[in-house]
DNA sequence: GAAACGTCATCTTA
DNA sequence: CTAAGATGACGTTT
């Protein structure tokens, strides 16, 4: 029970494992604090959420301290709101900036890889380029009232109109409790908590998978994985608030509901109306704080960017059939009062996945205001409340972002400051356009585009799998299968399950069709790339559709040479990737794992990152994996593949998300592993395989 | 009052 | 398409 809690990091959770009820594991109990020893801080009790250490959030200054009561943080005057002021946009530098602990700047060239390097840049971040403002005045569309629309007066129905008291908040019954709550967790936090949700609904996929007989056992991993979460009390921002969210901007991507809960940016897993009592003067009454729009009911957004109209909850039985008229009662009510207590309400715009379809994105699109409500007859003949908001200005784009996009994939030539159209020549699918919108510099130096890598031997070719049409993840036979141990790679999404030090991929010689879910990188990229000119680091690289944490990326193309060729002062390896001085190539992309009790063999894998010897020479042939920056907070990782031939010393370099990643998001990794791996701790966690294990 | 327990509304996801 | 889900809100009992 008492496994060493080794070098505790502030924003991991490093607690022993305890068995807890349903083979949850859950942390410790709340008298025997996991932090008493670290932190130096003092046991508390289940009753408080432990302020996180590094919880000072450079941007909750628009926010005042949350205390347990409600009072401040929700609107202090009555009638007149809080304006936050520019309520996103200091945020604008917290993206890259490395953990408090660094000293280095926030995104400077590698060291080890001499890649663009005297353009480091010191100091303040700036916008994005692109993000200035090519914004709409939206402001001039004159606030009448919707024709033929019967106004709203709140109170107009009866229900629900008792004075609410506020509840203590709900801790999970049972022994979890909520002894790690990261409170008013900064832009750090809320990536640590999306990724170690993620982590884990991937692996309990990646099991599920391989039980794929039992019907009905087990469904939903984003649900287990969310539950315990939030059983274990990892979350972040668990308190409510009005207005922004600490850690969280604007364009922020979601692919599941339980992440907006696990990050405070909306608390209801599924309701879209998320609400809270707030006081004004003396009346406590139900604000709204944050709506998702998801095209369940019949929002519209009109065009404007904007401009929102989303419909009230409720009269609905089934998903998209109403069968009664919606009452003006909790969320509907919520944003009744917001309506005339002209609170912010954060917004949160669902999407269909493109490239998923049967997959919704949900983006954080920033704070509206309610502008005007009434009441209108759908499609069903009931009654619908409807709002229409408004954005607040000043804020970065959200969802213009993504219209401009959109129009540019449709006609690429609407795409402004494009110095070539495409880089790769078509070698690409998808013409990989180069832009600068910030100098005069006419692009990048010549170079040839190759789409794989060249090798100056021939590689000698392995022995394939016999599998019929797909590989199957619970077919023991399959020899690829065997290779990656007994859990699969990829989901059937082609989504990177966790990082190993060598995947295997299906390849020519085996039986198994293109359409085996072990076949993903080796397709190519599916990204529509641009290649930009940044502020100060050169080009970058970056993508103008979204892209799904885990997903795959671009390999890094160019020459294999050895790495006795590698020579730091050598121009010619401006462009060089050095996987040699990785001495560990994982990332925390596998974390939290250990919230789940596995009955696996203790990771024997780590050795094979550190034996990779090569280098990729890029300079005079490559992809667009060449123009990807250094950062410390990167948003990709690569990962060594294998499927074409046998050598696992010469592993294809394969760029894989780390997050989700927002359109025209600068796509970045470490260049510097072995640095990287210092930060680390979670694979040092122990796990305990005598438990019996959560069962998935 | 506070905490514990019970039920309902919500609609997403596979 | 359908049905199983988890949570928070709300209501009732201890």
């Amino acid at each position: 029970m008492d496994a060493p809690v080794l070098d505790v990091k502030p924003l991991r959770c490093l607690a022993p494992i305890f068995p807890g009820p349903f083979g949850y594991n859950a942390f410790p109990p709340s008298n025997s604090s996991p932090y008493a020893s670290p932190f130096g801080a003092p046991p508390f009790t289940p009753m408080f959420t432990p302020v996180f250490p590094a919880a000072v959030s450079p941007i909750s200054h628009t926010q005042s301290k949350q205390t347990p009561q409600v009072s401040n943080g929700a609107p202090t005057a009555t009638g007149s709101v809080p304006e936050s002021k520019s309520p996103a946009a200091p945020t604008a530098d917290v993206c890259e900036s490395p953990s408090p602990e660094k000293k280095e700047s926030p995104i400077q060239p590698g060291p080890s890889v001499g890649k663009k390097r005297g353009s480091a840049r010191k100091g303040k971040q700036t916008p994005e380029p692109g993000s200035s403002t090519m914004t709409p005045e939206p402001g001039s569309s004159t606030m009448t009232p919707k024709p033929g629309s019967s106004t709203m007066t709140p109170g107009m129905t009866e229900s629900s109109q008792r004075g609410h008291k506020r509840r203590a908040y709900k801790k999970s019954s049972g022994s979890g409790t909520m002894l790690f709550g990261v409170e008013d967790g900064d832009r750090e936090a809320v990536f640590r908590v999306l990724m170690t949700f993620d982590g884990l609904r991937r692996r309990i996929l990646q099991i599920d998978d391989t039980k794929a007989a039992t019907p009905g056992s087990s469904k939903r991993p984003d649900l287990k994985a969310g539950t315990l979460m939030m059983t274990n009390g990892y979350r972040t921002n668990s308190k409510k608030r009005v207005g922004v969210v600490p850690g969280i901007e604007i364009g922020d991507l979601f692919y599941f509901r339980f992440e907006m809960c696990l990050v405070g940016l909306h608390s209801q897993s599924m309701a879209g109306i998320d609400y809270m009592p707030v006081k004004f003067d003396k009346e406590e009454e139900q604000v709204a704080l944050s709506i998702v729009s998801s095209g369940v009911y019949e929002d519209d957004d009109m065009g404007n960017p904007d401009i929102l109209i989303y419909s009230g909850q409720g009269g609905h039985s089934t998903p998209g059939k109403q069968v009664n008229d919606q009452k003006l009662e909790r969320g509907n009510l919520a944003l009744q009062n917001s309506s005339s207590r002209a609170n912010e309400i954060r917004v949160i715009r669902g999407m269909k996945d493109v490239t998923n379809p049967g997959c919704k994105i949900y983006m954080y699109d920033g704070l509206y205001k309610i502008q005007d409500s009434w009441i209108e007859k759908g499609k069903s003949g009931f009654s619908v409340f409807k709002y229409k908001l408004m954005r607040v200005q000043g804020q970065p784009e959200g969802i213009a972002v993504w219209k401009k996009t959109r129009q540019w994939k449709d006609n690429p030539s609407s795409r402004g400051f494009v110095i070539l159209n495409d880089l790769s020549y078509g070698v690409e699918k998808l013409p990989v356009c180069v832009v600068n919108e910030v100098d005069t510099d006419k692009g990048p130096a010549h170079f040839s585009y190759v789409d794989t890598v060249l090798h100056q031997k021939t590689m000698k070719v392995s022995l394939g799998c016999k599998c019929y049409n797909s590989c199957s993840p619970s077919d023991v036979s399959c020899q690829c299968g065997k290779q990656n141990g007994d859990l699969p790679p990829y989901s059937s999404t082609g989504v990177l399950a966790n990082q190993k030090p060598l995947v295997y991929e299906c390849g020519s010689t085996c039986m198994c069709s293109q359409i085996c879910r072990n076949r993903v990188s080796q397709k190519g990229t599916k990204i529509h790339f641009e290649v930009f000119k940044t502020k100060g680091k050169g080009w970058g690289l970056r993508s103008w559709g979204p892209i799904r944490a885990g997903s795959f990326i671009c390999e890094y193309t160019g020459e294999i040479v050895d790495s006795v060729e590698l020579d730091d002062e050598n121009e010619a390896n401006d462009y060089m990737f050095d996987p040699s001085n990785c001495e560990r190539n994982f990332v925390e992309w596998n974390c939290n794992n250990e919230l789940l009790v596995e009955q696996k063999p203790a990771e024997p894998e780590e050795e094979k990152s550190s034996l990779l010897s090569f280098g990729i020479n890029a300079n005079n042939n490559g992809n667009v994996s060449r123009f990807m920056n250094h950062s410390c907070s990167p948003n990709v990782f690569w990962q060594p593949v294998l499927y074409d031939h046998d050598d696992e010393r010469y592993p294809h370099i394969m760029f894989f998300a780390m997050k989700h990643i927002p359109p025209m998001t600068e796509l970045t990794y470490d260049y510097d592993f072995y640095k990287a791996s210092e930060r680390l701790t979670i694979n040092q966690i122990r796990i305990d395989n005598s438990r019996p294990g959560f069962s998935v």
